[in-house]
DNA sequence: TACGTTATGGACGCTTCGTTCAAGAACTTC
DNA sequence: GAAGTTCTTGAACGAAGCGTCCATAACGTA
């Protein structure tokens, strides 16, 4: 060892996630970056090399959080599962319409460099993979309890509910309202296969 | 008057919209767009203004253009307005799974500028607006010609079509393949609550 | 205490950015 | 053809971009 690093990786990661976060990648300025997490140029550079390097760090962590969110809300016992899903979509759809929330970082990196960058496309679609592996999973619960027609597949269903979820995001963006946003969640909730009875 | 143009006003901002359209505002420079127009500086300031006034004009036009595409694809008799619906909306998903395509540029500049412009915020609200209102008269017509159910309320079914179709295009970028777009809109297409027969 | 190693902070170089400007060219009107 | 107006070209400018470098500081080890 030798001198030890005077700043929190963690938070200063944090730091230059919000300011990518908020004005993007190429409206991002490695200067802003340093000003954010208080680190001198030399720190920033020497910690994390350049700044796609750092967006890539940044984005990684970013989208591995994201997976975890939507696995830590749906999964659980079968007789909830249904409620978990309620809730995790209304949820998303309140969240979306928040005027302070500058939205998702994964559409807003998928957006402007998926085409681009292939380590950020790549990423982007290991995401929605797995946040969409989430929500089979909890349709699966779902049907198990009853909530879901048996018959139907459950990873046509979750794709569906992807689909819905990155729309409601898009639609937050633009500045559509809670009770909007929130209503358009029920109505796809409702047009879910109910099993007969 | 005195000295004519030179330059062919519409197929110039053809091509700003083109360069924003793959980088970006923020990663679009204006010796780019002078580059890809032909046309020097002067003119290009004299003619449009700055970067940010550029921007609003090209995006204004091209909102426009994509609600008049919704309109004339999903207008028409009642007989077939169904299956305009799905030709407007798998034609979307195959659009969206293209490589080459960089995308919808209402997404993009939605993405990257609503939070701190404005005049793109509501623009790009006003649009999606107009798609779904194109999209709630084919539903009606659907309705009348008895393929939707007649009790469904078609401006909430059209809300979530419209989701669907913001998510299909989010999901592509990623790189999400062909098969997997259409089989999504499909899904969502068969949610659609039928007539009673 | 001396030395090697890594971290820090900011000045620096080079490039690119958005925008302006001056000189001249092309047109209309008188 | 002279005057007036608008357009074109491209050089020039200040600001800001990314990344490097260096003197210094703070540790471990000998």
């Amino acid at each position: 060892m030798a001198r030890p690093r005077e700043f929190d990786e963690e938070s200063a990661l944090n730091a230059a996630r919000d300011q990518f976060w908020m004005t993007g990648y190429a409206g991002t300025s490695m200067d802003a970056i340093a000003a954010a997490t208080g680190l001198g140029k030399g720190s920033l550079y020497g910690a994390f090399g350049g700044k796609r390097e750092l967006f890539h760090r940044v984005y990684d962590d970013h989208c591995n959080a994201t997976i975890d969110s939507a696995n830590r809300h749906l999964s659980g016992d079968d007789e909830q599962a249904f409620e978990r899903l309620t809730a995790y979509l209304l949820g998303h759809a309140t969240a979306c319409a928040e005027r302070r929330q500058h939205g998702c970082l994964v559409a807003k990196a998928t957006a402007e460099l998926a085409e681009h960058d292939e380590v950020v496309s790549a990423r982007s679609l290991i995401t929605f993979e797995n946040v969409q592996l989430a929500l089979t999973g909890n349709l699966e619960a779902c049907q198990r309890n009853g909530d879901i027609h048996p018959a139907a597949d459950a990873q046509q269903l979750a794709g569906l509910l992807l689909t819905v979820h990155r729309g409601i995001e898009a639609l937050g963006k633009a500045g559509t309202d809670e009770s909007t946003l929130r209503s358009i969640t029920e109505t796809a909730l409702a047009g879910l296969p109910r099993p007969p009875r």
